[in-house]
DNA sequence: TTTTACTTGACAAAGATTAGACAATCATAT
DNA sequence: ATATGATTGTCTAATCTTTGTCAAGTAAAA
């Protein structure tokens, strides 16, 4: 038989947010839960009790009186929590003024964290807007000015390349992740990201992979700087129904134009091209020969993923 | 069998962050372990002991008391810690003979995904073997055999660069996530990681990075191709006790000797330099004169790691 | 030699247990 | 309203258990 995980009253009030003192007050006048004990007579909960006093809990902080609720059992209890009229907790703000407020702030702490070289404030602080904030608003709110002010920074002269370093990294790690190829649909769209070759800053390239991710896209990263001939190899072989290109840098020898004619080249087709970044529109003329789309912000690449979905 | 690598007390108190004393009073009150022993009566921990010792540590310190965990296995254990995202696994081998086995289909399969240019395929494959080994074994038996076998398909042919890409994205991502900046001590000893100008390829390095966070480190990550002076300001400014090179690529030009004459002028000390990866003796000398230590292996770093902690 | 480990036994701080007390809150009868 | 009594969260005091730490003496490594 099983190894029965069994929490002792420490674990208890921390899972169930219950005072110590509550607990056992609640067991002495109510027998609202009747723990084992061991052979020193600590208290032995199971988890089956750790839920019903976390349930009790809740009932109990939406207005219920606990001498009414104590002999409820499990069933009963998620029912009127489920049910209960009495207004839920009010702390969420949903206005966007607070919303903003607050985005001023993690946008804050994250320059200074990358100003004092602070990697683990730099995580934890978008980790907490990332929580705070649904998705799209963390990309649009705090990703892409983080990313402007960086930008900026780093030209004024007011930080060094090392701090971009380190930052692009943290900032990487919370995108990389943010790409889900688990719970994606086997039939899902399928998009392929690519940075084609002398472009070496994938940041844009992976919030396209995080926005295409959430709105429920079969994302394929291919990483920066990739050959234009290995792009259409890729496209060969995946037959993705849309390939979104980042092009941040314009390349002064023409490199990458070469590269993309080369990429024409061997496109036969059925995929739509999208293209993006800052320096896009360098590179028009040979983007338009190939049917590419050619987008300038997130709401275009949105709006083009939308049309192209079906 | 064979090398199993094992570990002395002092070595287990160091990647557990558990005193000595503890150790063995863990060991002494609920047999919580019970490590082999030399001929001598010293104990002999092996990897598994370690990676429990760690998960009761962790768990000890949210709030759990020993005794009531300390007959908990590893999967109770990450359970209770919230680090699996397994509810329930039924049977475990936990034979290393299975382990061997399973380590030979997990590559296999990741293999396969590759040559498929299948990453979803992989990224589970390879979440798989996570949850199932320790994280060293994970790292050596796994992702190590599989970044050579990568690199021997592409030199043969078999596999492309946009294989190499999409697969690299996915281990990186997966590296990059187990670096953990999150749960260190505000003591723990730190360690600068960067990769040298001219040195694209950071899995090197990531590897490096995961493993000093296993083992207690303060890992600050900064990423591929950093300038030398870059590197020496980090140092200046962060104080870390190693700092680690990645070097992969031997440089024709000997940019990379110029990059490692700058750093070392510019260095004034206090941190221990370690440098490793596929071409490091190419710059032996270089680095003698700075004085780097030279690595050959991950065992050799994890030695080099635990005698500069003090 | 000096440092590191091992065992045993001891100790004090932290944590749990019970019984009981107390003040604030709430429902109800006056 | 107001008083009365029950309800309920919080606290103490006294007692026991758990748990981290340490010291002394011995043995092995460095």
């Amino acid at each position: 038989m099983e190894n029965q995980i069994t929490y002792p009253i420490k674990a208890v009030s921390n899972l169930t947010g219950l005072s110590i003192h509550v607990i056992r007050a609640w067991e002495k006048r109510y027998n609202v839960v009747v723990p084992d004990r061991t052979d020193t007579n600590r208290r032995v909960y199971s988890i089956e009790d750790v839920e019903k006093l976390k349930l009790l809990s809740e009932a109990s902080e939406s207005g219920y009186s606990i001498g009414t609720i104590a002999h409820y059992n499990i069933d009963e209890l998620k029912r009127i929590i489920g049910k209960s009229n009495v207004p839920q907790k009010s702390e969420k703000p949903a206005s966007t003024e607070n919303y903003l407020i607050e985005n001023k702030d993690y946008l804050e702490n994250c320059i200074d964290s990358i100003k004092m070289l602070n990697p683990r404030k730099l995580e934890k602080e978008l980790y907490k807007a990332l929580i705070d904030l649904p998705q799209p608003r963390f990309i649009e709110e705090i990703i892409a000015p983080l990313l402007e002010k960086i930008g900026d920074m780093w030209k004024d002269g007011d930080i060094r390349i090392l701090n971009e370093h380190i930052s692009t990294a943290i900032i990487r790690k919370i995108l990389t992740s943010l790409i889900d190829n688990n719970s994606v649909s086997t039939n899902a769209p399928s998009i392929l990201i690519a940075t084609p070759k002398g472009q070496l800053h994938e940041l844009g390239a992976l919030i396209v992979g995080v926005i295409a991710s959430s709105d429920g896209w079969n994302v394929t990263y291919m990483g920066p700087d990739l050959p234009g001939e290995e792009i259409a190899a890729a496209i060969e072989k995946l037959h993705p129904k849309v390939v979104a290109l980042s092009i941040i840098y314009p390349s002064d020898d023409y490199i990458l134009d070469k590269e993309m004619l080369k990429l024409k080249r061997l496109l036969n087709n059925g995929s739509k091209i999208i293209a993006g970044g800052r320096s896009v529109m360098t590179y028009k003329s040979t983007l338009d020969s190939m049917n590419a789309k050619i987008i300038n912000s997130i709401d275009d690449f949105r709006l083009e993923l939308e049309k192209s979905r079906n």
